[in-house]
DNA sequence: ATTATAACTGCGAATAATTTGCATTTGCAA
DNA sequence: TTGCAAATGCAAATTATTCGCAGTTATAAT
């Protein structure tokens, strides 16, 4: 359970009160290999027999993205977020556009490349997305065909 | 006006009628250098004296997506979704964090990198989205010291 | 040209995600 | 232990986007 101290020190050190809904959201986030909806993190903590509002997740996710704690995004361009617990470290996902699942890719293509366009922009530049989509071995094979 | 003959083309070979709110719709994606939301595009026309319905400017983005002369994205994470001109030849943005300007990045640092995910998921990648994300010169002049 | 028809549009109402106001509760520093 | 700002629950509001339906238009076939 290392991620465990490590979410409640980072929890200390962002002077945010150290509550149920935080440690509950967190713990299911970290837990989590993908990012999720506001909605699916309100089921998650239903079947763990944890009653928060719905309102309450929202605010409290936005208070850890505040905070750096957790990071808001849209990969597919549907009508809802999803969040992901802000490992320190950044990752890429790639995602399937068939059954939607994602897959986390742990390498960063971007090394120097940041840097150039800083000279060429003058922009200062602090992070970056990027999404890779495609189509899983999966839906491929059940799709032959089509 | 290349553009414009080159898009009343694209629309004619997808099967969509063309219409006054599309060719409307489209010829403020292409003078734009942003990626636009509905509601934007809605009052650009309106400045322009053409009345299109917000719902059929929205109806309008989708089929011009589903035959992809129009791009979907989220760029920033809020809760509007953008609609680019799809060039053909992808393009990378890079934000502004503060003042939320979009410059628009030609070249694309990721050429062999998709072949080698490839072969090490066994996706069939088919695209990626590169955010690049910062502060621009003028943002960072103005609140220097802060 | 005329016409038939599927595609398109306007309008208002519906939907769904997210936010907000307010009264109550809780974590935590003193 | 207490005081109080911060956090929470609940219901209602807000906002982007979609949908149903009735009327209109672009286009292909005559």
């Amino acid at each position: 359970m290392r991620e465990q101290i490590e979410y409640e020190e980072r929890l200390k050190k962002s002077g945010l009160k150290n509550t149920k809904s935080r440690r509950a959201i967190l713990d299911i986030l970290i837990r989590s290999n993908q990012p999720m909806a506001a909605e699916q993190i309100f089921f998650a903590l239903k079947e763990k027999q944890i009653d928060i509002n719905l309102s309450t997740v929202y605010r409290t996710l936005e208070s850890l993205e505040d905070k750096d704690l957790v990071t808001k995004i849209s990969i597919i361009d549907d009508d809802r977020m999803l969040f992901e617990y802000n490992q320190l470290g950044h990752r890429h996902y790639l995602v399937c556009l068939d059954c939607k699942k994602i897959i986390t890719v742990h390498n960063c293509p971007l090394g120097s490349y940041e840097k150039t366009l800083e000279n060429e922009t003058h922009f200062n530049i602090v992070g970056h997305k990027l999404y890779l989509y495609g189509y899983c071995e999966e839906c491929q094979k059940r799709n032959n065909g089509n």
